[in-house]
Formats: structure tokens, C-alpha cells, sequence
DNA sequence: AAAATTCTTTGATGTAAATCAAACGACTGC
DNA sequence: GCAGTCGTTTGATTTACATCAAAGAATTTT
């Protein structure tokens, strides 16, 4: 389903000089602030786009996306509480999404890379109820929902794309429930790596080595743990010989032993 | 939004001797197994069909349920892998969802009573990720998935209804990744009963008192706790005089305790 | 009605992870 | 190039909850 990129295919997958690893797309990036924007030529159509589309019902669906919109590291793309208009297709960057408690207590609720669909969570309410932070500068495609809905009356195979997209990320949180209910901590942090390991590697990453875009702290709170303890497991992983950490990169030596790890404890 | 059934609003909203707090519909309770059914007489329409329908639209929209099934208390109304063809509108009764590991541990990913609905997990892959699991016998409309997106390509008001369904599944996971990433087991248990009588109480059923549908083991399991730490906190609510607990019966005494417990531990 | 099973409560003890604390490394801005 | 800030690592200690255990209610089966 998903087309990778060759030229990322070699070995080199991860620019560890400009601590990038997000894809970049081929086309200039001296783009203004917001522009207007074409599915029809975007290489990561294959990842947010339903398939199977001829040449003229495409450029109909050029029309579902408005404009670009870029985000730099540490802004945010929207808040709780503000108005949703529009659900964000992410072309370059990356996110987390975050929700807080009264007491300012934060939970991150999930990582969004290159392909991924952001601010489904506003249509209920027609408010976003958690923050997308840019975690690394970003490129977002504008689709205001209004135009998604109208076309996915016309193209059924659009309108149960958009049904899969928000029945993936259910099940997705459905399993981060069974993370945060039943698991340790080097469950989580094995999870978590394989998880993210695997989307990068869909993306045309390397499957073994990457760069973090998160903090430990970042990945404490998806993982409902402390920064301490996501360090310690990651020394500890590293003690063991299964993944190598230096900081933000880190590469993994034995996926099989993680895996084994994140589908039971087999003791300790 | 909601309206709710002045008969219930009495005081006697539970009843105790049948040990039953489901809605009963008016009509017979001795039809088949399976019947032809139609939401516009429906008393349970204002909860999970969208309002402002004229009578020849909601004609059409009957389309949309085929039929009716039971599920016996215990039994499933459809299983991990199972292949998706239809979403569910509980009518009477009480659900969990739960997910499996591969080593058998269990998570409760939620509990659903009448008006709600399940089986949103299928979409995406179109099988079944989880159990639905009938907590007391009930009775569902069943909404082959087909029909819901036809009948959403012709009416909008429809197809806005089912996004914000999916959406609210979406956000209500979310707060419970926060519940589970960040919050103690008193605030978690103090969440859990005022969902639970906010959701009742929205059905005609009394703010203050009701009976517990599951174990205290799948209480545990929903909120990523152990059931003698479920037992312990009920024990100490009670204690306190925030709540008053008899096996599955609960009174609320100090619903204002309760919110504050949930809202930050202000201290121990 | 007795027996068996399931669920719940409560107590005693153990432990994984949190908290507290300090040092160190990396990046930022002047 | 240096000071300041931020993020990370590691150690020592505490703690909230899990685990182990057993008795007591409630429900189901025979």
C-alpha cells in the first residue's frame, strides 16, 4: 500500500548531521506561509490518500485541500478550545498531541508524522479539545472538514477512507489503553520503539536507526511514566545490548529480543 | 439534547429487586431473535440518531437498521477478528469492550449502555479488533455498516452524526489516557462513577444512586488497576461518607467530594 | 437446602516505579 | 568563547499499588 521512497532505501536513511529524519518532499521549501496546494502531485499521497483514483476524479479531490500551512518547532498548529475548521494533513515535521487536567497535569496522547491525519478530535464538539505542538518545523495540508465531508458524499471510496482513518485511531488508542493499563515500563518503552521504528520504516526510513524528535519527558507522558524511568529502561535496553542510545539517536540491534519483550515479560 | 423519561425522574429510578437499571423500551419484550425494526418510533432515537429529521426523511432513515438481535448476558455480540459488517445501537443492556494481549492479559477499553454505540473498531481493517461483551442481556439494533455510508452520501445531517460519534470515541479515549497516564486510583474511581451516573442520570436514571453492571475485576481493568485496589477505594469513599457501597449498589453522598477528588488530590 | 462457584473485602508483605537529588552533556544566545 | 538554560543520566530513598492470602458474602448449581 504504501510506496517508499528509494532514495531513502540505501543505507543512509537518517540525516544525523542536520538531526532530520522527517521526509522531505521534492519540491522547493521556500513556499510563503500559506499557500494553495495540489493532492494530485504530492508524494505522500499514497499515505493520506485513498487509492484507486483516475486522473480527473483526482483533481477533483485537489479541491478538498485548501492551502498549506507551515508551523515552526515548539508552535502550535491548534489549541484546546479553539474553533475546528479543518483536519491537517502533515507533509513535513512532526507532532504530538497533548491534552491537560485542571491541575495542568499533561498527557500526550500520540505522535504524528509525515502521512498522518491531525484534529479529528475537534469534530465532536466542533472545538479541538487537545494542543498539536510541532515537535520539528512542519508543513500541514489545510482541509477544511466542510470540503471533506462534501466531497466524501461524492466519492464513497473518500468517504470510507475518512471512516478508516478515525476507526485506525480508535483502535490505535485502544491499544495504548492495554499499554498504560497492563504493561511495565520495558514493555512500553519496546512498544513504543518497535511502533515507531515501523511507521519510519513505511515512511522509507531505516528499520534499525532513527532520531528521537521528543524528550524523555515527551515520551514518559505518552507512556504514562516518569522521565527518569524511560531513561533508565533506555540504559538498561542499551546494558543489554539491544538498542544503542546516544541522546535523541538511537539505533536498534536486536528488534527480535524488543519484540519479545513488548509480547510478554517471559519473566524477568 | 437528551430527553430524558419523566417515569424515571421519581426518585425509584433503579430498581432494585430485579437488580436491573437499563432502559426498558415500552413495547413487548417477546419478539424474535432477529426482527425488522425502524427507528422512527424508536424512544431511544434522541440519543443515537441525529435530530431534525421531517417524517419522510426519517422514513428512509429506517433504512439505515435492518434488524434486531439479542445478546444473553455473557455472551459476545462479536469477537476480536471477526469480519466488520455492521455497527451496533444498543438498545437495552450493558457492554464492555475488551482487547487481549498475546499472552492473555485483558483490557477493558470501555463500557457502553443503551444509546450508544459499538463496533467502530472494525472499520479500519475490516474485522473486529475486540470483544463486545453483554454485561446483562441486551438487545441491539443491528446497522449494516453499508447502509450507514449510503444513506450518509444522501443526507448530511447523518453523515456529520456519524463523524462526531467516531470523534467522541476518539476524545473520550483520550481522557482516558490521561486517566490511566497521570491520575492516582482515588481520582481514576472518582472519575469512574461520575461518568458513569452522568451518562445514567442522562437516560432518566437517578444522579445519586445506581448498580454496577461489572466486577470490581473489570472496573480494575478498565481503570489499569488491581480489583483489591478498586475494593480499597470504594472501601474508603465509604468510610469517608463521600459514597455509600453495597456490592454492585452505589449512592453518591458528596458528588462535590467527588468531582474535587478527580479534579486534583489537593493533597493527601 | 446444601454444595459449589464466583465475587468481594480486608490484612500482611513485596516491589516497580516515583520522587528527591546531584552531576553532566548539549544546545542557545550574547 | 563563555554563561546560562535545558535535557539527560545515575544514585539513594520513598511510596502507591500489586501481590499473596484468607475469610466472608452473594449467586448458581445440584
Amino acid at each position: 500500500m504504501v510506496q517508499v521512497i528509494s532514495s531513502n532505501e540505501d543505507g543512509k536513511t537518517v540525516c544525523l548531521e542536520c538531526n532530520h529524519n522527517s521526509w522531505q518532499p521534492m519540491d522547493q521549501r521556500t513556499t510563503p506561509e500559506t499557500i494553495k496546494v495540489a493532492c494530485s502531485n504530492c508524494n505522500l499521497r499514497e499515505l493520506c490518500m485513498p487509492i484507486g483514483f483516475n486522473p480527473e476524479d483526482m483533481q477533483k479531490l485537489d479541491e478538498v485541500v485548501a492551502t498549506r500551512r507551515r508551523v515552526k518547532q515548539g508552535e502550535r498548529l491548534f489549541s484546546n478550545g479553539d474553533p475546528f475548521t479543518s483536519l491537517y494533513a502533515i507533509r513535513t515535521g512532526f507532532f504530538k498531541t497533548c491534552i491537560s487536567s485542571e491541575d495542568g497535569r499533561e498527557q500526550v496522547t500520540g505522535f504524528q508524522m509525515a502521512g498522518e491525519i491531525i484534529g479529528l478530535d475537534g469534530i465532536v464538539s466542533d472545538h479541538h479539545s487537545c494542543n498539536a505542538v510541532a515537535l520539528e518545523d512542519a508543513d500541514v495540508c489545510v482541509m477544511p472538514f466542510a470540503n471533506v465531508e462534501e466531497l466524501s458524499r461524492e466519492f464513497p471510496v473518500l468517504q470510507r477512507h475518512v471512516h478508516k482513518i478515525m476507526s485506525r485511531e480508535i483502535v490505535r488508542e485502544n491499544s495504548i489503553m492495554m499499554l498504560l493499563g497492563n504493561m511495565r515500563a520495558e514493555e512500553r518503552i519496546a512498544a513504543f520503539l518497535l511502533n515507531l521504528v515501523q511507521r519510519l520504516h513505511a515512511r522509507g526510513f531505516s528499520q534499525s536507526e532513527f532520531i528521537l524528535r521528543m524528550t524523555r519527558e515527551e515520551i514518559g507522558s505518552y507512556l504514562g511514566m516518569k522521565l527518569e524511568t524511560v531513561s533508565r529502561t533506555f540504559s538498561k535496553f542499551s546494558d543489554d545490548g539491544i538498542i544503542e542510545v546516544k541522546q535523541r539517536y538511537v539505533r536498534i540491534i536486536e528488534p527480535d529480543v524488543l519484540k519479545k519483550i513488548f509480547n510478554s515479560q517471559t519473566c524477568s
